[in-house]
RNA sequence: GCGAAAAUAGCUCAGUUGGUAGAGCGCCACCUUGCCAAGGUGGAGGUCGCGGGUUCGAAUCCCGUUUUUCGCUCCA
């Protein structure tokens, strides 16, 4: 399908005509990256969403789930570091019209006055050859010295006046400094703004006594305060997980890509409580375990891959991303990181609780560390509706738009279709739409020709179309047609749930 | 947030130098056909993204604004 730019116009413009997502508040002319999930869409995340917690939470013996809630004590995020990470200073070049982070630009320059100091070094090495102590020269050298006072000096008070969020003063920083954009050398700035990523709301009804609250970042932290709850009520031992989805809400500065960076989204989040010095082990084991668990829907391995992060996050001692090959591109779909026992001791700081687990086995108790597995709800349905979305050439030069979800995940398991709206076929096809919908979600559809409706179905994902014709009056029989082979069956009605529980059954699927 | 482009029916688009809107598909009803989309008849649906301005008159010209797309910046 020509170029992976208008293919993705393709995903985005099927994925409204059939039903999957909307532009939010659309009537209004739309809320900037903010969609909602149609009739279809809705399904097919529960499907998503129920795939995940199977294989979390009933597969594995020592994971359990938790649902905690979006508003949380405002410490939490001190703790977190997200109140400081989320915040960043910004600055904007008025010629080249490109942003930096402002307090990044300093500490680059002041970067620029350590390089120089190495040089120096550098230079009396080779003069000096054996005889050389560094030691002594960097102690005495004047160049070396004022190179070192000048570049604490800055970094000094850049601190100060992020300290004092004095964003004005960044600026008078960065000109007094002299420092130009990297790209063009223009000195031409806008003054320094203060980008808060995190959603703010208010606890309480009256202004006066309301508390500051955030909307969760992430649902990653309702866990960590949990944990010795679940492991105490669920009597969990090490190594044990807490599995967990839910809307996360970030101000995003720009949210882009459809429902690939939204500002509310959904994550699906699993911590794993480790014995520390256990945790590469697991990291590896996760790693493996969440890419099979990809593998399993059939979508190709061609189109994942691992990207392990060089630039670790201040919480993280090893991080990767799986990665999907999105119709933009390879992006990050899901991440696996060791996050040490930042989090858990961060909250026994902040709390002033202990957050121990007492390991029986070793007779000592110690703060767990943890791998997370946290994979973007969104991006997943992204993934597949993408790469499930095809344009088939059939043997006789006809097209056809077929949408190749996996047969587990599709919204709608099949459609039941009398072959003409008369001689008793409808009230057939309806009594087999009674059977089924108990175990299915099915559709009746009995409008134009069959094979008109075959390709509706198609399109919009259903794996299988059931027909009723004038045989199926004498002996009960139906054909059944397969989404992707196009090929029919005949069977009896009453094998019709067997050949559909068959082919969706987790057990299948998953295993 | 900055820059560029775009916005007309559910979708894809047309609309000539300004003279108060059309097509195809889709949708609904009826008729006809009946196993791989696009038969017939009839019908619903648009104050041309929104707000101003110019004009006797604006979908069309001007300004502002919103949203979308692309590029930059950001993205534990």
């Amino acid at each position: 399908m020509a170029n992976p730019e208008d293919f993705f116009k393709k995903v985005i413009a099927h994925a409204k005509e059939y039903g999957y997502i909307f532009a939010s508040s659309e009537i209004y002319d739309g809320l900037s990256a903010v969609y909602d999930y149609a009739q279809n869409g809705v399904e097919l995340k529960k499907n998503i969403r129920e795939y995940w917690w199977r294989s979390m939470v009933y597969m594995h013996q020592n994971i359990v789930g938790l649902d905690s809630a979006i508003l949380m004590h405002p410490k939490i995020w001190k703790a977190s570091g997200h109140v400081d990470a989320f915040n960043d200073p910004l600055i904007d070049n008025k010629d080249s019209k490109k942003r930096y982070r402002a307090d990044v630009l300093v500490e680059d320059y002041a970067e620029k006055l350590e390089v120089k100091a190495q040089k120096e070094i550098a230079k009396a090495k080779k003069r000096f050859g054996e005889a050389f102590d560094q030691a002594q020269f960097e102690a005495t050298n004047d160049r070396v010295l004022r190179y070192r006072q000048e570049k604490q000096g800055i970094l000094d008070r850049l601190a100060r006046s992020l300290e004092a969020e004095d964003l004005a003063d960044v600026k008078v920083l960065i000109e007094s400094l002299g420092i130009a954009d990297p790209d063009t050398g223009s000195k031409n700035w806008t003054d320094v703004r203060q980008f808060n990523l995190m959603f703010g709301t208010k606890l309480g009804a009256s202004a006066e006594t309301a508390t500051d609250l955030y909307l969760r970042p992430e649902t990653a932290q309702g866990i960590f305060v949990n944990y010795l709850n679940v492991q105490k009520t669920g009597r969990m031992k090490i190594p044990f997980g807490i599995a967990q989805t839910g809307k996360a809400f970030r101000n995003e500065i720009v949210a882009r890509q459809f429902i690939f960076r939204m500002r509310e989204f959904e994550q699906m989040e699993m911590q794993f409580f480790v014995r520390p010095g256990e945790e590469m082990q697991w990291y590896d084991y996760w790693k493996q375990t969440r890419l099979k668990w990809h593998l399993s829907l059939g979508m190709g391995e061609e189109n994942y891959r691992f990207h392990d992060h060089e630039k670790l996050a201040h919480y993280a001692n090893a991080a990767s991303d799986i990665e999907f090959n999105f119709p933009f591109g390879f992006k990050e779909l899901e991440g696996i990181h060791s996050r040490t026992d930042f989090d858990l001791k961060q909250h026994e700081t902040f709390s002033g609780k202990k957050l121990q687990f007492f390991d029986p086995e070793l007779n000592e108790s110690y703060v767990p560390y943890v791998v997370e597995t946290s994979i973007g709800l969104d991006r997943m349905f992204l993934a597949v509706l993408s790469h499930s979305l095809q344009e088939e050439t059939l043997d006789d030069g006809s097209q056809r738009t077929v949408l190749k979800l996996p047969f587990i995940l599709a919204p709608t398991k099949a459609a039941v279709l009398p072959l003409v709206k008369k001689d008793g076929l409808p009230e057939l096809a309806k009594s087999i739409i009674d059977q089924l919908q108990w175990d299915f979600n099915v559709i009746y559809d009995e409008k134009d020709a069959v094979g008109r409706r075959y390709r509706r179905q198609d399109a919009a994902g259903t794996p299988y179309c059931i027909t009723v014709d004038h045989q199926s009056l004498e002996d009960q029989t139906v054909t059944l047609r397969n989404r992707d082979t196009m090929e029919q069956i005949r069977v009896s009605i009453d094998s019709l749930a067997l050949h559909m529980q068959e082919a969706i059954a987790y057990k299948n699927w998953l295993a």
